[in-house]
DNA sequence: ATTGAAGTGTAACAGTTGTTACACTTGCGA
DNA sequence: TCGCAAGTGTAACAACTGTTACACTTCAAT
């Protein structure tokens, strides 16, 4: 939904000679092939990896063995560069190669001493972790909101803040069903009844809001 | 429910000549009353805020004004140090004394000065936000499953990984609820009708679990 | 011993959502 | 042009949860 992307250009330039790193800095690439699996739920994360080009999918696997996909990350992005330094340094999810893919691997030890050097990429990886932690926040907010109303009042009043009463949502009502954690049809009576009411009024993916305060009220 | 803690030990005596931090390191210490508002909603966090002694609390406000509680922080610990990083650094909570504290600042060019010049100190800051993101994903994940009884078998099947069939929880029904995000009468008859079905038994807030793949499959 | 608060069990009813099934439209490719 | 897939609207019913109210137990304080 919202794009959660932040860039990691430098990376991008990391084999050529642009001084940005260090000439002794260790590190590998590595090269799959389409749906190849990278990494296990559990592997330890004793590295910090970054899809250099490809995409890949990180699924989440229940206690009961189903899988919950998470997020598609394309190229140039860290993987779930967060758990490099949490206590239990495993990762949370299950990767797997979407396309071709080429992996940089840089070891912790690297990477300290990296942030260390360079006080700029020390930053562009804070930034990194501190978006997706807001990222994480505004996802769970959306989550604790109960009603299917609520939600769609949610997402339309984000929407309103940068747009204005009139927009258009990228997602079809099935990827709106899926990010809400909802029954398509269930999403498709809340919006139904939601036009009958006369508070907001949608034709394809286009939508106008027409009574704000309403809309408001299904967030109490 | 889970302890999110990380020990800032370091920062107890950052007033002492323990020569952890640069004798030159610029911060300021400030105090505020109980029920004072430390920050509101919005306000620019350009600064690392470290929670020196008492405790706050931390609140969302709604787009309808109402205010949803987060969390409470107990001294020695950081304030939202994740979004003082991020693109958007403005404080996401209501932050409120709820005794007497004290409150540290450091800017944010001192931190990263900080982080160069202490890469132990970057670790620990690092692994801090770390773990709040890992505690945010584990959150997001029970929030995920819908049900009632799906959420408790969640929550029995992490005990049992860790102690075994039978255990005890700390918190109680009333507390249980509100963590799940649902009504404890609602609670109080799903745990009845898993006893009744043989999967689960319990005696005040001693669990025993009689059904391990029934447990489970609450999960699917 | 009595009172009161906290925690819990339970029931009846209303409200919301999921499930399933089917019809309809649109757009695109064979 | 035809057929097919994707997206959507809708209905009937089942399942689940919330709300409200009340009874009961336990335990600590007076």
């Amino acid at each position: 939904m919202t794009d959660n992307t932040t860039s990691w250009t430098n990376f991008e330039n990391i084999q050529e000679e642009n001084g940005f790193f260090p000439d002794d800095m260790q590190f590998t690439i590595k090269t799959y092939r389409k749906k190849d699996i990278i990494f296990h739920q559990g592997d330890t994360c004793d590295a910090l990896y970054v899809v250099m080009s490809g995409s890949v999918k990180t699924e989440m696997i229940s206690e009961s063995g189903n899988l919950m996909p998470i997020e598609t990350i394309h190229a140039p992005r860290p993987l779930a560069p967060a758990f490099l330094f949490s206590d239990k340094n495993q990762f949370p999810v299950e990767v797997t190669a979407l396309t071709a893919v080429e992996l940089l691997r840089i070891p912790k030890t690297e990477v300290v001493r990296l942030m260390t050097l360079r006080p700029d990429f020390m930053q562009q990886f804070m930034t990194h972790n501190a978006n997706r932690t807001q990222f994480l926040t505004q996802r769970m907010q959306l989550l604790t909101i109960k009603t299917i109303k609520g939600k769609i009042a949610h997402l339309l009043l984000e929407k309103y803040q940068s747009d204005g009463l009139t927009f258009t949502l990228s997602n079809n009502q099935t990827e709106l069903a899926d990010y809400f954690g909802v029954a398509r049809p269930s999403l498709s009576r809340s919006l139904s009844e939601m036009v009958e009411e006369r508070i907001i009024s949608f034709d394809k993916n286009k939508y106008k809001i027409l009574n704000l305060n309403a809309l408001k009220e299904f967030l109490i």
